[in-house]
DNA sequence: GAATCGTGGCA
DNA sequence: TTGCCAAGATT
């Protein structure tokens, strides 16, 4: 399998200038320490949309609570959702215990070396078997994220979208063509290195570029056009209310998001969509949830909280019941829990801000 | 093919 | 402030 582009283009200079370069230029990352599959996985599904900089203490974290496939898997669920509380994409927890599980069960944890294996964990796609394959077992395989259709997009000057599935499975071609021609756990990392600390997305450091010979696009003075990548459309509003329900005894309510969806699983506190201005809606939502408010207790309106997400954007009232409120029958995935133990309980990062402006009476932005 | 699924950094 | 975007996978 080959690709046009590749036809004027010295593939193995290439490949030697840009390995050779990555040898001296390699960040010293956690993940680097040694060639540990566990490690480099958990890596790679941390570092999936998300920076580098933000990875490395959750990733330290990680380990260091779950060293191995058989630590992971043995945890409790909520305990791995509560070390990757704040990183987003909370599935990709999930999913990465339920693949650790399997590892264990049918590769008596080990992590498979085959593509088909490998490609059949949950959580593990494309970029990120060919990663796990090249990076710690040395195998000749394609990782190409958005890094590396960055680098070959302008190096070959190819104008497809990047934001489209067919667009990434040409560059896998070519990276495949490649990275058979030399080091396949160097070269896939010196591809994504260049593309995070060189051929950035934007003012790309041309000038200092290991590969700047065979860049066309620099060639041509295009660089700062490529990749080419379609716009996405901004996030829809969603207006809500939140009630921190506060009884006697100091406790606060907190219910769990449901299975799936968004955040799925994480805890919360009560709350639903609400365009109004007073707050029937959130009284009526607590109620169904079963609980009593006493005549004199009165709701409190203490903050807002903005929260952009993807493809939403939640904007939160939040108000204070205290007082006389009484207690809501025990129920899976809702309960009463004392003030300071709330922290024992994985939140998304919305309703942390709620915790720190309501709850610990930190100071934040208000509105 | 297009949506969904988080968060924080940066110009 | 706003929009873009970062080592994507799943549905």
């Amino acid at each position: 399998m080959t690709d046009s582009s590749l036809e004027t283009f010295n593939e193995q200079q290439f490949c030697d200038d840009l390995t050779a370069w990555y040898r001296e230029n390699r960040r010293d990352l956690p993940w680097r320490l040694e060639r540990d599959p566990y490690k480099i996985w958990v890596s790679e599904i941390m570092l999936q949309q998300t920076r580098v900089d933000t990875v490395i203490p959750y990733f330290e974290r990680f380990i260091s609570l779950f060293p191995t496939p058989k630590d992971l898997a043995e945890a409790e669920e909520e305990t791995v959702l509560k070390a990757w509380e704040g990183l987003g994409y909370y599935s990709r927890a999930r999913n990465l215990q339920a693949a650790v599980r399997e590892v264990s069960e049918s590769y008596g944890g080990v992590v498979p070396n085959t593509k088909k294996e490998v490609s059949s964990l949950k959580g593990v796609g494309p970029y990120t078997a060919g990663a796990i394959l090249s990076i710690a077992y040395d195998k000749p395989e394609p990782a190409v994220d958005g890094n590396v259709m960055r680098v070959l997009s302008r190096n070959l000057a190819i104008y497809d979208d990047i934001s489209k599935v067919s667009t990434r499975k040409r560059f896998e071609t070519i990276a495949g063509s490649l990275v058979a021609r030399t080091v396949p756990s160097d070269f896939n990392q010196a591809l994504m290195e260049l593309g995070a600390l060189i051929c950035t997305p934007r003012s790309p450091a041309c000038l200092i570029c290991p590969v700047q010979e065979h860049c066309r696009a620099r060639a041509e003075g295009v660089q700062d056009l490529l990749p080419v990548k379609a716009k996405k459309k901004p996030p829809v509003a969603k207006t809500m209310k939140a009630v921190v329900v506060e009884n006697k005894a100091g406790e606060v309510l907190i219910e769990r998001r449901p299975d799936t969806g968004l955040l799925a699983k994480l805890w919360q506190f009560p709350n639903c969509e609400d365009e109004r201005e007073d707050a029937g809606n959130v009284l009526s939502y607590l109620e169904n949830l079963g609980v009593r408010r006493a005549g004199s207790a009165e709701l409190r309106r203490v903050h807002h909280v903005r929260h952009v997400f993807s493809h939403i954007v939640w904007e939160i009232d939040v108000y204070v019941l205290r007082g006389e409120a009484e207690i809501a029958p025990d129920r899976d995935g809702l309960r009463w829990t004392p003030k300071d133990e709330v922290d024992y309980y994985p939140f998304p990062v919305p309703h942390q801000k709620i915790i720190d402006h309501v709850l610990k009476g930190e100071k934040a932005d208000e509105s």
